[in-house]
DNA sequence: CCGGAACGTGGAAGTTATTTGACCGTTACA
DNA sequence: TGTAACGGTCAAATAACTTCCACGTTCCGG
């Protein structure tokens, strides 16, 4: 499933983990010494990194250290002593998990998909509110599964609301965030484009369920 | 530092982590139910949640669960019981880490401050390549701190391109992803489109740092 | 209940972006 | 070295967006 970098020098520890989480669907390249792993790590990056701290040469503190500061992918560090000092420095050292060994295979395999899919739904392009899907990746809106075209200023209105949800934000910001130049201040703008927004994303317009307009003070995104 | 929502059903420990917790900066606010925290949760989110496994009324993996369905906040699961396939449970119901208690409060805030980075460190609204930042919140474009004007279309291209850096996106894939519609293949849309963004992104247009042509095959983002 | 303020709504006019086709330079390959 | 395929560039036509205005509706205090 994934690309899987592990780095462990007791040979037998080694091939067991590997051939487990191959087994488990992943793919695995093992080595034995940090240098190694940092080359790799250098010359195609893996996906996740497995990392036993106590290493010959480099240690694995150091390795993950070394590792952060070429790129933010997730490391899980590896060790035998679980002592609670230990895991501290392994997590300041910029470790995303800390676990002890000896690890059953699949316990391991839940740790990584669960570090996978925290970065993949907080580096997801996507945020959903009930029916409605923000894609900020391809700059999509979707109202339950059907595409819904917003112009960029509407779209941008759109993103700066949600981006504070359950907040009241006022002509005025709204302006300044969306419409970036000292404008002639003619807030109905706001209103016209909160309008269409409304139009497009909300099933009764005059009922809005996600943009509420709160008067005397400026409109409010909540999700429904 | 953070807003952290506590799910303890034992007073003791709950208090006792709570203070812990709070010496350490963080905001805590504490319930002894599932049920009250799940109202928490939807009343004001809080950053992250401590939830103990062993609960009243609704156990912690399903709070869990039903959490799950809400939002996508981190969540890390505290329990008595160290058992393999707990771990694995807790972890597929969608938690980011799994505790085992007694833990040192120290260890407890490392494990707290390594989810949180983690969110952080993948969730940002930029990325930058070299002199080029793109806000994907504000959906700006900056060189050099100067501010770039890219039309939807050519924002929404350099957005798939810098998605994949380093690959290679051929015409029709980019159409694709761009342009939505089935095209026709043979069009100079994508062409016109990347030139424009050269025009305004790459300091020679001609020897483009950003985006390379791969002839025959189509384009490519890669950092300077 | 009335009057005014705040907001919703639709449309016209002006502005900006996109598409398209033509033309030219470059490259790969025989 | 010739040539066909490929990509770069430009300008004009078309399409889309934004703005602004005018009028209708709702809300709230008096």
């Amino acid at each position: 499933m994934a690309g899987i970098l592990l780095v462990e020098d007791d040979p037998s520890v080694r091939t067991g983990l590997e051939l487990a989480l191959t087994r488990q669907g992943h793919s695995v390249t093992a080595y034995a010494t940090g240098e190694e792993a940092l080359d790799h790590v250098r010359a195609r990056r893996p996906e996740i990194v497995i990392l036993d701290v106590m290493l010959p040469g480099i240690d694995g503190v150091e390795v993950c250290r070394r590792i952060r500061r070429l790129d933010s992918l997730p490391i899980i560090l590896l060790t035998a002593r679980g002592d609670d000092l230990d895991v501290v420095v392994g997590l300041e050292a910029g470790a995303d998990d800390y676990v002890v060994k000896p690890v059953e295979p699949r316990v391991l395999d839940a740790r990584i998909r669960a570090v996978l899919r925290r970065l993949e739904s907080a580096s997801s392009d996507r945020i959903s509110f009930g029916d409605l899907v923000i894609d900020r990746g391809a700059l999509k809106v979707t109202l339950s599964g059907r595409e819904v075209h917003l112009t960029p200023t509407e779209l941008r209105l759109l993103l700066e609301l949600v981006r504070h949800p359950g907040q009241v934000l006022n002509r005025r910001h709204l302006l300044r965030a969306v419409w970036d130049h000292n404008h002639v201040a003619d807030s109905r703008l706001v209103d016209a484009c909160v309008q269409r927004i409304r139009a497009k994303i909300e099933p009764v317009p005059a009922e809005p369920v996600y943009i509420h307009t709160v008067r005397g003070f400026g409109y409010r995104f909540s999700p429904p």
